[in-house]
DNA sequence: GTCTATAAACAGATAGAC
DNA sequence: GTCTATCTGTTTATAGAC
């Protein structure tokens, strides 16, 4: 039987325990998460965890593996042909944000996955690397390159990859403090309706980063 | 001898954990770090921990209060006045926002006070209705009084509001995600020059935003 | 592959000397 | 206030039955 594919649903003991390996560690860090708890919430049993991945910190990086794959698919990256016109750029800006931002805000599957993550970069964790590599890089050298033909930038140039950062922060912010910005806002929770408003915002920033980039 | 006075250098055992604890719990997470090693680091034993705090639990609590206090300090804060010009709130607020992304991208202290708040924040702790309560609700609503002046929108309107949670995420971005700017920067670190760097970038994107804000 | 039982190390808390 | 020694519970890893 297969282990590492990905069309699988989260079946299989394997599959199990690296969800709920994601879900544990993501929401209270790898160290305060027993062995006995992940097991539990799999539906299995402690011993399973040594077997499939030679220990807890196996698991770990399985969870790292299966971050990067699964983010990889929803950004479904197609190369940007150099010939676009600024306006077209802008538009597959528009359109790409806005499918990340509907996933990062609006799928609860992307608030485990951003947790745990962000744990992994606090700690400096080799995982880290790992998804840099593999394709973090990748995916904002090409956010660079519609970002840089959209404002008329060199797509490399320092201007246009902090810029990027920075909308990559606008996003991520509201996901990691979304229980201090639904509590400032009056919402019970941060759901569809609330993720939409954030996008709306967010892509209204879009357009006047796009607007000023390089003109310090 | 005064306890909790902030005026007191980190001298003191008790000064010497909570220093020892933001700095650990931050960068390895409060249940990876024992009392052991937070003793070392202070220079004192285990139970001195128990003596001060009560336990662990309650060494964590004073790291969450010293860092409000701390906090509070670097913004200080003053009433904003309601008659002020549409470009005196706007040097007011890049004043304001060039000395906070200064500190918490310049002092290696922000480092791990951001660090640790970052993980409490995604543990959910009850530390965070306190620092929420204490000062970060008030500051934001005295940032969103002067972005509303200087955007002339309505200071409470949900696009002011979700603006300014807007900018705090870029700034917060560069400080969590540093490694990784860097690594894509080609920097070393992220020291006083680059930090002066972001800092260009992220002061034409506030004036980008303010141009924007409430135009959906 | 799955599971129980156990081992060896480690945690936080505390008693009591000084 | 500070420190050492120790208690009690929990951790991960593993051996071995099925």
């Amino acid at each position: 039987m297969a282990q590492t594919s990905a069309d699988t649903p989260p079946e299989g003991t394997r599959a199990a325990l690296i969800a709920a390996g994601v879900a544990l560690f993501g929401s209270k860090g790898f160290a305060a998460t027993s062995t006995r708890e992940i097991a539990a919430r799999a539906k299995t049993n402690v011993a399973s965890i040594a077997y499939h991945f030679g220990g807890k910190d196996g698991l770990r990086q399985a969870c790292g593996a299966q971050f990067a794959q699964r983010l990889t698919a929803v950004l479904q990256q197609a190369p940007v042909p150099a010939d676009l016109r600024p306006d077209q750029a802008r538009a597959l800006l528009h359109a790409g944000f806005a499918r990340v931002i509907g996933f990062i805000l609006g799928q609860a599957e992307a608030a485990e996955m951003v947790s745990f993550m962000l744990r992994e970069v606090s700690e400096n964790s080799p995982i880290v690397d790992q998804v840099y590599a593999g394709f973090m890089e990748g995916t904002h050298r090409n956010v660079c390159a519609l970002w840089g033909l959209a404002s008329g930038c060199a797509p490399e140039s320092d201007a246009v990859r902090l810029s990027v950062f920075s909308f990559i922060g606008q996003i991520l912010y509201f996901r990691i403090g979304n229980r201090i910005v639904a509590r400032r806002m009056g919402w019970d929770a941060l759901g569809q309706g609330e993720a939409a408003q954030i996008a709306a915002v967010l892509l209204v920033h879009l357009d006047a980063m796009l607007g000023t980039t390089g003109k310090v």
